[in-house]
Formats: C-alpha cells, sequence, structure tokens
DNA sequence: CAGTATCAGATACTTGGAGTATCACAATGT
DNA sequence: ACATTGTGATACTCCAAGTATCTGATACTG
C-alpha cells in the first residue's frame, strides 16, 4: 500500500497554484482552466489531477489571499490604533487590484456557502490577531470590558466591504474612527 | 413607420416577469431561461424576445425589488424611530428567502457593475425615504446639523450586509442603536 | 532488470445551458 | 388580399467544465 509509480511532480503543482493565483488578481474568476494551464505552463489534465473542480482551485486561491498583513499599532490610545487599522484597510481598498479581488471573493461568498466559510474564518483570524489593541484600550478604560467587539470591528468591516463592493466613495479615516468611538449623537 | 404586424401580447410579458421573479426569490440566480418560459407557461423564444440576455432579464427583475417598502417611524426620538428602522431591516435578513436574495444580489454586484449600480441607486433611493428621519432629528438636536448621514446608514447596511452575507449572526436591534448613537467609549 | 503503477501532456469526447435560427401559425396593420 | 410581426416549438451553434484515453516518462517493487 505504498506509493508506487511516478511521483506528482511538486514544480508543476506550484506553477498550477501560481498561475491560479496570478488569473484570480488579474481577471478575478472569469478565466477558463486551459487559461490555468497554459499560464502554468502545463498540461490541462494536471490541473484536474491536482483539483477535482475549478471551484476546488478557487477555494485553495480564495483561502491563500486571506492571509495578508494585519497592522497591530501601539499608539497609546484607542482613537489612535483604530486611525491606523482604518487607514491601513482603506489603503487596501484604494488599490484597484485588491478591491478587485475583495469585490469578486465578497461576490462568490453570497452564492457559494464554502467560500462565505473561507472569507468568515478567514476575517475572524484577521481581526483576532489585531485583538490586542482592543484589549490595551480595555486596561486603559477606553473601552467597557464588556463591549461588544465583534459588534464593533464588523461594523467598519461591513462598512467598508458595502462601500467597496457598490463601488461607494470611501470616506476619510478620521470620520470613521470618530463615529465608532463617539457615535452620532450631538455632545 | 408605423406598427405593423401583430402586437406583442402584455400578458405574455408580465407572466415572464412573474416567472423571473419568482424563480429569482426561489432560486436566487440558478435557474435556466427554460425554467422561465416553463414556469411562465410561454414558449422560449419569447422570453428572449423581451431580454436580450438572461442579465438583462436579472437586471430587470432585481431593480424590481429594490422597490420594497421602507419603515419610516416617528416615535419622538432619534434612538426610537433608528430602533424601528433597525428591526424591521434585521427582520427582512432573517427572513430565509430575503437573505437568500439579497445574497445572491450583493453576490452579483461584486462582479457585475451593472448589478452595483442597480443596488447602489436603489439603496440610495431607500434611505432617502426615510431621510425625514435624520431631519427631524436634527431640529429636535438630536444630531449635529452637518452629520454624515450617509455614514451613519452606511454603517449600518453595510454592518447587516456583511453578517448576512457570510451567514454570521444578527444582534439584537438595541445593542446597533446604541453602537450607532453611543459609539463604543465607555462613558 | 522486468514489471507495473502512476504522473505528465495531448487530444477528443460528453454535458449543460445561453443564445440563434427557422418553422408553421396567429393576429393586426395597409 | 397581403405584408409584417408575435407566438410556441424545435433544432442548432457555441463555450467551458469535466471525463476518458492514449503515449510516454518516472519511480517503486520484486
Amino acid at each position: 500500500m505504498s506509493a508506487r509509480g511516478r511521483k506528482a511532480d511538486p514544480a508543476v503543482g506550484e506553477r498550477i497554484r501560481q498561475a491560479a493565483a496570478t488569473l484570480v488578481l488579474t481577471h478575478g474568476l472569469d478565466f477558463t482552466m486551459d487559461d490555468v494551464a497554459a499560464a502554468a505552463g502545463v498540461g490541462r489534465a494536471s490541473v484536474f489531477r491536482r483539483y477535482g473542480s475549478k471551484r476546488d482551485m478557487l477555494l485553495e486561491a480564495i483561502a491563500g489571499f486571506m492571509d495578508a498583513h494585519v497592522a497591530v499599532p501601539d499608539t497609546g490610545s484607542l482613537a489612535g490604533d483604530l486611525h491606523v487599522v482604518v487607514t491601513d484597510t482603506l489603503a487596501l481598498w484604494r488599490l484597484p487590484g485588491i478591491a478587485r479581488l475583495a469585490k469578486q471573493v465578497y461576490g462568490e461568498a453570497g452564492r457559494d456557502p464554502a467560500v462565505a466559510e473561507i472569507v468568515r474564518t478567514g476575517m475572524r483570524t484577521r481581526m483576532e490577531r489585531s485583538w490586542v489593541v482592543y484589549e490595551r484600550a480595555i486596561e486603559r478604560g477606553e473601552l467597557s470590558p464588556d463591549a461588544d467587539l465583534w459588534l464593533l470591528t464588523d461594523l467598519f468591516t461591513g462598512f467598508v466591504a458595502y462601500r467597496g463592493l457598490l463601488d461607494l466613495p470611501l470616506p476619510e479615516p478620521e470620520e470613521v474612527v470618530r463615529a465608532l468611538l463617539q457615535g452620532f449623537t450631538s455632545p
């Protein structure tokens, strides 16, 4: 029951992965499996040997993209830290390649539960990496210990995703931070 | 140059529209044009005579769905009014049919700029219908006259869309209203 | 080494749905 | 009467995903 026969060439797999990632970035999801094989300089059959379907391939590619950097600032105040996080996120969405990718992925999440699952856990993981920001804020007394941190982060994330998805203009970071921290009622 | 020949049967067009709307609600976008013709009890050719493509048909159907009711409460306080709006929206998303539809539509918006345009203007129109709520709040001094109302509404709308799209649990209305009005900083 | 299982690449096939073309027939204008 | 256009039915083209098969390459097993 050991592995007989020719071994799968790791280089082939790697080139397919690269090609898939590149194509997703440049063409969204609108490319054929022949495109992938051609871009990877590989036989079409080899692609389907790694991935049972185009969807499987996309799932892996998308999951790969969820592993980007997350800022974990420490400016000394919640407002300052939040400003950094917000600024970073807005900057990401202003990059055309990222914006297109994000739109496509959120789009796919709307119709494919598996994609939704990937995005959901991916975003949760990303957010938890910057969790320390809020813990420090709680220690400083800027946030209530029983504040709903998921609500805080999702309000912001959802807002940006919504505006980005619909091609609505993104605001300045200061405005967002103020809204999140002070709310809208006149002081 | 006058209209010769047989006239287009308005009943046929109407049945196609109905069938399309029903199918979108029950099956998202995953149905064939034959399904539409069958559901409408109509020839397949007649469907393509009205709509040059499935996409065109969907565009019209989606635009139709954007014309749903909007609550315009007048409880006497911004918190009260906002509570009604938030509760209504959350209730909509808790209906399985609406949630599926909304996910599909937001999803399609991510890949088809025409759909994004429809959703964008549709949502803007919906929101403007309840604008009076915020005007009253400004008159009462609950909102600053130069508050960014689009930021306020989009924070909420985007949040709900984000949670809905990713199948994350929706919170209680009270929590959302408090976050929007008071913000997250400890009093 | 011989045998054989498996991968790589190429190519042809199957399948499903969108969009097109054509038919006979019905309805409405000139 | 006749031309023109809608209607339903049917058959076709086109495209991309997925499947099947073939030849040759590679690596394990005895």
